[in-house]
Parts: C-alpha cells; sequence; structure tokens
DNA sequence: CAACAAGCTGGAGTGCACTCAAGGTCAAGT
DNA sequence: ACTTGACCTTGAGTGCACTCCAGCTTGTTG
C-alpha cells in the first residue's frame, strides 16, 4: 500500500529496534521477508514499520519470540486462523492488565520502603 | 525481633520463589546469611520473609540482581548511605511508573488490533 | 580511483538469571 | 537397620534474546 521505504538505519532510528535485531526478528520469521533494494539491501515498508512498532510493543509487555513467531504463523495461514489470533491477543491482554496491577502493587511496595527514608533529599 | 521460622520449603511457598533461587539470592549477597537449625538447614525469619517478598517485587519490575546487590552493600555500610539508598528507591520508583505508561500505551494498541478481528467468539 | 559508509551473510559469542546435578548429612518413620 | 525426605554444598548447565564478528559487496565522495 504505501511505497514509502526506509533503509535499515532509518527503521532502527525511528522503532528504536537495533539493526542487528530487526535482521534476527526477520530470520526468526516474525518478519515477512522485507524488501529489497537492487543492490540487495533491504528496503522496509511504512506497513513493516507499524508491524515493528507492534513487535516491539508486545516484546516489551513480555511475549516471547516463539509465542510472536507463532502469531506470525498463524497470520500467513490466512483468515481460518483468525480466531486463534484473536485469542492470543486476548490473552496477552490479560498479561498486560496483570503487570499493571503488578506495578501497582510494587508501588505501593517501594512508597512504603520510601517512608522509612524520610530525611534530608 | 520476630523469632517464627520457617523452612526453605515454607519459603518459596509462601513468597513463590524457588529453593534454588532462595540460595542463589543468598550467595549473590541479596540476603543477610540466613539462620541456621542445629542441622545446618536453613531457618528464615519472618523479617527474612518480608524483604524476600521486597526483593520478589523489585526483581519483578526489572531491578537487577547486580542493582539489588549494590542496594545491600549500601545497608550493610551503615546510615550514612541512607541518602544513596533512598535515591535508588525513587529511580526505581519512575522506572514502574514508565513500565506503567508503557503498558498502558500497550493496552491501546492491543485494543487497536483487536478491533481488527471483532467476530465470532 | 582510493577510501569510506552502509549494508549483506552465516555463524559464533554474550549476559543474565536462574536451574539442575552429584554426592553428602541428618532425623524420623517402618 | 534401612529407607525416605528435606536439606546441604559446589559447580556446571540452560534458555532466552539478542549482539557481535569476519569477510564480503556496493555506492558515494573528495
Amino acid at each position: 500500500m504505501t511505497n514509502t521505504t526506509l533503509t535499515p538505519a532509518q527503521m532502527a532510528e525511528r522503532t528504536g529496534v537495533s539493526l542487528d535485531t530487526l535482521r534476527y526478528y526477520e530470520r526468526e520469521g516474525l518478519l515477512d521477508d522485507v524488501e529489497r533494494a537492487d543492490n540487495g539491501h533491504r528496503r522496509y515498508s511504512e506497513d513493516d514499520a507499524l508491524w515493528i512498532e507492534v513487535l516491539r510493543c508486545l516484546r516489551a509487555t513480555g511475549m516471547t519470540i516463539e509465542q510472536l513467531r507463532h502469531y506470525c504463523e498463524l497470520g500467513a495461514q490466512g483468515d481460518t486462523t483468525k480466531p486463534e489470533r484473536r485469542q492470543i491477543l486476548l490473552d496477552h491482554r490479560r498479561l498486560i492488565e496483570r503487570q499493571i496491577e503488578e506495578r501497582r502493587e510494587a508501588l505501593r511496595l517501594v512508597d512504603h520502603k520510601l517512608e522509612h527514608y524520610r530525611e534530608i533529599t
């Protein structure tokens, strides 16, 4: 759809994912094979950028490479896998909510410990 | 203060930290040397239990073993290190808040993707 | 045209936080 | 007396997710 192309360096800059990691994700099947320029260099599309953002976000919230690979494989298998993919997202959503709750508790605990330190800066 | 003692198994059960990990934390200096029964077996105090809860919580929110060790070393050095320990907690507090924010964004993104899947089930 | 930057591949290496294994002690139960 | 189970120590092994390296090609710049 979008033909804007991004070099690996631009993609790394934009998404905060390192060059090595971008290549690693592609090798692991988390990224459809990326377009190439005539010289063989990768040219990422705008859609790639959006998907890599999603990858970054799911990774940052604890989805494993293995789970992401599975999700991608399902996507490649077509529409019949939609319910399963949806379920994966729902499950991960609940995980994220638990993480938020866990962190709220952590804040409480840290604040409690900090009261112990009320003193000079 | 509290003399209630807990066996390793009880402590693992109570804190959700495995036996191996409890020993590992002690080896790494994250735990003051634990009391021993006559037979050499560990006997954790109620205070140990509270501290292990703190460890679990700080670990779960991304503090590294190295940072925890440093925090413990400061504690062992006495009251003059209080400001630095306080600062460590303040820094970690900000980290946790960023994690919560990151996860709120992740929820938005996942929800957005889920809209794509509004369908059966 | 030389030199440098950017990227390529395949494969090896790294760091972290556990986790497991081997061989032993000790107390209690049968 | 023997077995079981909980625990001990030292040291090695594991899994994950990168991250780095060597040696190469290609395109640009002074």
